[in-house]
DNA sequence: CACGAAAAAATAGTATACAATTTTTTGGAT
DNA sequence: ATCCAAAAAATTGTATACTATTTTTTCGTG
């Protein structure tokens, strides 16, 4: 009789509004206004004031004093200041894995390839979350929850980074550098493991160029709101 | 005409709230209700509120569902790991330091060491909290805003746990310790200062041994309180 | 006197109401 | 037509009100 307690309405609204900005559906910069947001979720502006909140904390939302909500538009230094802290988590995170993951671990990352691979080219906004939470789950298997909610919350704010300075999302390559690094892994080789994990975050990191706005709040919404009433 | 807009209280509130965590006039375990909180704030349960959940996503405080916020308690596991991930980023703010630091920046942490000694053995609370802002003012000087975050957050986290699993507070220690890696980073000398750096960081994660609880709420915030009206 | 069920009180979760600020609109003067 | 000021609308910030859950108290029974 595990009593199931459904999850609590705030935590689906914070949810919702993080994986809308995540698949970027929302784009940096884009308002967020709080009663629109609370009539599509069918909440009040109390539960979306919270989500909102949170998601400043996380670094994934802006907001201007009396002037409301935005999504994020971390500037080139906030990129590459974000990137470098992942390079250092990340090389940690490396570090552990060579030590401690187990048989069950690499099927995880495998299981997890074989979905990116699944999505690969059919649905741009799932791969690219799908790709960040390799990362996530290299992290979680760590062993470490502290090093995995940073990894985590620096992936999400790469998303936003990719989402301004990048041409176009190219995930194919991602997929291969993430098999790339399970080899490594599996075969207990810390160098090449890191190695690749920098060339994989490097490679981001030196581009530029901006994308035009995206489509209106409502209709992305109405989509990710689905889940709330269902 | 710098029109220096004054505080918001919601962020007031915040900030009191983690002083009052951070300086272990709340301890771990103690209740935060809503109510009474806000009451010797002078401020509704809606900024409180607020506050708590913020403070929550940075792990300073625990709530459960239905039954209200409280101090965190980290686990002896949970405060393990962010000893771990405490080393892993101030080794990188050393690695950063040695290479910029400047002149200003030295000066401004002797400065601080300064303060340290001041109140040292006066005023245990504002020890406890320089302690760790010396912490914060080396990752500050890192110039890497991201990084400087993170390493604020685990060091307001390392605050519990001191108070958690520690039998007595002994900052005599630290201050020396701080002169030390001044001295280090100045001699430009990194494995000098990563050294004490780790010394300083693993004396403390071997430990354990318990408190008893503190001093009532409403006498802890009234002393907190004071700023908020004033 | 101990125990347990029901009632009462307390407290968290959410919605609504109100005040303050900002943005947009309007209308007149140049 | 353009610009500017004043009014109107929209939106945020905060407080209060209401609902639901949990905790405490009460009180009857074994």
């Amino acid at each position: 009789m595990t009593a199931e307690t459904p999850e609590p309405p705030s935590l689906t609204v914070y949810r919702l509004l993080r994986r809308a900005i995540i698949e970027q559906a929302l784009l940096p910069g884009a308002r967020l206004p709080e009663d629109a947001i609370g009539e599509q979720f069918g909440v009040s502006r109390t539960l979306v004031r919270q989500s909102l909140g949170r998601l400043e904390a996380e670094g994934l939302v802006e907001t201007r004093r009396n002037r409301g909500a935005f999504v994020a538009e971390p500037s080139l230094e906030e990129a590459k200041q974000i990137f470098e802290v992942r390079h250092v988590l990340e090389r940690d995170v490396i570090d552990r894995l060579i030590r401690r993951i187990s048989v069950i671990g690499l099927d995880s990352l495998e299981a997890h390839v074989v979905q990116e691979e699944r999505v690969r080219g059919k649905n741009g906004p799932v791969s690219i979350r799908l790709a960040g939470e390799f990362h996530i789950l290299l992290a979680e298997l760590s062993g470490n929850a502290v090093l995995a909610r940073y990894v985590s919350e620096l992936v999400s704010r790469c998303s936003l980074i990719l989402a301004m300075y990048r041409r176009r999302h190219s995930t194919d390559c991602a997929v291969d550098e993430h098999r790339q690094i399970i080899r490594a892994l599996r075969e207990r080789d810390p160098e090449a493991a890191k190695k690749i994990m920098d060339d994989h975050l490097g490679a981001v990191a030196g581009r530029a160029e901006l994308e035009e706005p995206g489509e209106d709040l409502e209709t992305v919404l109405a989509r990710y709101g689905r889940e709330m009433t269902a």
